[in-house]
DNA sequence: GGCTGTGAACCACTTCACAGCC
DNA sequence: GGCTGTGAAGTGGTTCACAGCC
């Protein structure tokens, strides 16, 4: 198997591997591409052909053993390890996701929390010590070096602390900050971008006969424009 | 133009929108698409190539001018108007979400904050009342009716909400929730979800050569910084 | 008979290369 | 000469349809 993954595939991956742990923990002992392919809302050739690229897993005739199966996409996923990662800017959205299960979960684990606010400097999030920006990287101890950096500043300090980030050894960069980076071709980076989801869906609904969008000039988009909004008047 | 724009296109819309607010704030009256392009990080055929779905709003020979092209581009997008916006889950990431400029920003604004949680049931957040979830579309006014939700619940609420939130009339759903969602074929649903983010990172971390840009086995691979992970066979 | 694994056809998007226009 | 706009070629990913195996 090993390297010839197209990336959309693995994309995917994590989502078999959810609707897996759920077969398992229903306690179903084998399972079918069919019934994969309902819980993850795709089709069944699609989670077959995605899971040929591992290897052949299935048994023809009668399907997938669910254990095994979750083994192989732990495996070819690398959850066998775990990896170390360090998140950057702890403000609203940089303190969620320290707290969110996704990095407490098998696979992952924080190694450092980094900000600038002297307020915050210091002190334990998620029960990690929160330090100074400079000190990315500055930790002799390989074992303490991330292997995933997340950006969770302004757009502002995004491409410096993503600079610092790469200087200290990340393999990946999961970009917050609504800015494009640029960073060397070793480094995988892949954004979270609210403002492009939303943009995306303003862009389909306004495509798709007028929806209940309030015109620009009007009072209430006046309001919406300001730091604290109050939505809902009469419409349009 | 219209409606057949590419998905991946209208993805991008949104990003040369910002280098072009750059270009503007910068005061520069013209552009090109290379110097676009180098800014978004893509290469110029396919600025071209996008824009082209919009119309023609170039010059050949010359370029483009920024703010026209700017007001094409938000033309295109729908933000000549703001969308209502509903948040529903208030943990540490809806509030993150609630108080984030993506929704106070040109275009949107928050008509609605949902949970369950009495003890904030009531208050306040980004200025907008919280209420509780049954009151989903039980607001008769339609301009207070969200044509986008925001699903940031815990996993195990996020399908109930979705369809509460399509009930009242939602075009778009942004699910935040580790869940694979099922909604009609006329709402469009996207998602961000952070563990299939680190997923993906995981499995680049672990085939480490394979990543795109870089091929497998290259000298520069294989040199590029440390791998750090930690422990094997963390058992399922 | 049933379900997997996979070549082949198909489709969406990207990139190339150049015609068209300033 | 320079840069846009766009057919045409190329690429990656999806879907089909069926051979292969239980």
């Amino acid at each position: 198997m090993s390297n010839n993954v197209p990336e959309a595939t693995v994309a995917r991956l994590p989502v078999y591997q959810r609707a897996l742990i759920e077969l398992v923990r229903e306690g179903a002992s084998s399972t079918s591409s069919e019934q994969i392919a309902s819980m993850a809302r795709v089709n069944a050739s699609k989670v077959r052909k995605d899971l040929s690229f591992l290897g052949s897993f299935g048994t023809r005739g009668s399907g997938y053993d669910t254990g095994y199966l979750l083994e192989q996409i732990d495996r070819a996923l690398g959850l066998d390890r775990s990896w170390p990662v360090a998140i950057v800017g702890l403000g609203n959205l940089g303190r969620a996701l320290a707290n969110s299960q996704g990095f407490s979960s098998r696979g992952f684990f924080l190694c450092g929390l980094f900000d600038v606010d002297p307020s915050i400097l210091g002190s334990r999030i998620a029960g990690v010590l929160v330090r100074h920006v400079d000190e990315i990287g500055a930790d002799p101890d390989r074992a303490a070096s991330p292997a995933i950096g997340v950006v969770a500043t302004p757009a502002a300090y995004a491409q410096e602390v993503a600079d610092r980030l790469v200087a200290a050894g990340v393999g990946c960069l999961l970009n917050f900050a609504p800015r494009v980076l640029s960073v060397p071709p070793h480094v995988l980076l892949r954004y979270v971008d609210l403002s492009i989801e939303l943009q995306v869906m303003s862009f389909y609904l306004s495509h798709r006969g007028a929806g209940p969008g309030v015109p620009a000039g009007s009072a209430i988009s006046a309001a919406a424009s300001l730091p604290h909004p109050v939505g809902m008047n009469a419409g349009a």
